[in-house]
RNA sequence: GGUGGGGUGGCCGAGUGGCUAAUGGCAGCAGACUGUAAAUCUGCCGGGCUUCGCCCUACGUAGGUUCGAAUCCUACCCCCACCA
């Protein structure tokens, strides 16, 4: 069953998300639920570009610094705790504005996924590293072996589908289709855009700024706490560059450009992920105009929604 | 001025007579995506079209040899190295 319209926004990195929310908290009495698969990490401020201490002052934020850099987060973990967010913050009498950029986080949040079963943890662990010591090709055979369904996809999604498939019984996509969630909510989405241009020159001005800011002295604090270069909150764009400068495999100068070129590959990607994966926007915004503009007529098209 | 090396599609870089619109890589574009998703993958990528095919234009420039040239020859222009 869907429930009550939740304001949801969208768009790549860089394009303006944050300031948008900012600005929106002018109308409305706003708490951010964030949907960033990063900035659920802790101490990883700068290279997932968090909203800074004093925005986070202004507006109350959910979803941020919820695990430590060595520690696993997920999609349906995020569906869970952001459902429990947002009914606090509705009940407290304030408006929640889901703010995101991974894809399948605010997926998750407002479409449901399916009901995983029980995976039992030792045993999972010993098979995610039975698969992680097979080549590419022959895990792949394997997970077209114990799920029929199985399209492809590379590595990670193949290692899923043997899990599940193994641990479970059944195939992912038996899951998928048997034990689908219902929704609680329906998604109010404003998407964000700008022409790639504009886009490419705020990612490169964020990289810099990054790099500026600290990014490699903050990753190189986290990196004493003894994580290996693998740990999941170490993994994304931004962090990764500078554990490879950190590590000796790329020359300091080339870490902001680095950072810039696989931050535009990802934006691509989200911008594909809103254009497919999410339904209709009620609102497709230029973030080229001023926040507060933006602001205002996301808050001129709630109201309308409210009185029709 | 002399000698040697080199000029290839947006960039890097193979190719050294036909199987080459030209291997690769990068950038770019498009797409997939149900619990690791800033991840993991796929396709396109000189131009045009009636796009499982056809046409046009292409390997510094201009000529030439050849049935056929990015590949061979000549001249010229430019770049690099060394010698003067």
């Amino acid at each position: 069953m869907a429930g009550a319209s939740l304001p949801v926004l969208v768009g790549p990195t860089a394009v303006g998300k944050t300031a948008v929310a900012l600005a929106l908290a002018r109308h409305w009495p706003l708490e951010v639920v964030s949907a960033d698969s990063r900035q659920v990490y802790r101490r990883l401020d700068i290279g997932t570009a968090k909203p800074t201490r004093r925005e986070r002052a202004r507006v109350p934020h959910h979803g941020l610094d919820l695990v430590e850099p060595g520690q696993r987060y997920s999609a349906g973990r995020f569906a869970r705790e952001a459902t429990g967010w947002v009914a606090e913050i509705t009940a407290r009498g304030g408006l929640p504005l889901v703010v995101g950029g991974t894809g399948l986080y605010v997926k998750a949040l407002v479409d449901g996924l399916f009901l995983e079963p029980p995976l039992e943890p030792g045993r999972r662990r010993a098979l995610d590293a039975w698969l992680a010591r097979l080549e590419g090709p022959e895990l792949l055979r394997w997970a077209g072996r114990v799920d029929g369904g199985f399209r492809g996809g590379g590595r990670q999604r193949a290692a899923r589908a043997v899990e599940v498939a193994l641990l479970s019984g059944r195939p992912l996509g038996w899951w998928q289709a048997a034990a689908r969630a219902e929704s609680l909510v329906t998604p109010w989405y404003v998407v964000l855009t700008a022409p790639r241009a504009v886009l490419h020159q705020r990612i490169a001005a964020r990289a810099d700024e990054m790099v500026r800011r600290g990014l490699i002295e903050e990753v190189a604090s986290v990196l004493t706490e003894g994580h290996t270069g693998n740990a999941p909150g170490l993994d994304g764009i931004g962090i990764r560059e500078a554990v490879e400068y950190l590590h000796g495999r790329r020359a300091r100068d080339t870490v902001a450009g680095a950072i810039a070129l696989n931050t535009r590959r990802y934006a691509k990607r989200q911008e594909t992920w809103f254009r497919h994966q999410l339904a209709d926007p009620v609102l497709a915004l230029d973030a080229t105009r001023p926040p507060e503009k933006l602001a205002d007529e996301i808050a001129a098209a709630w109201g309308r929604r409210s009185k029709a």
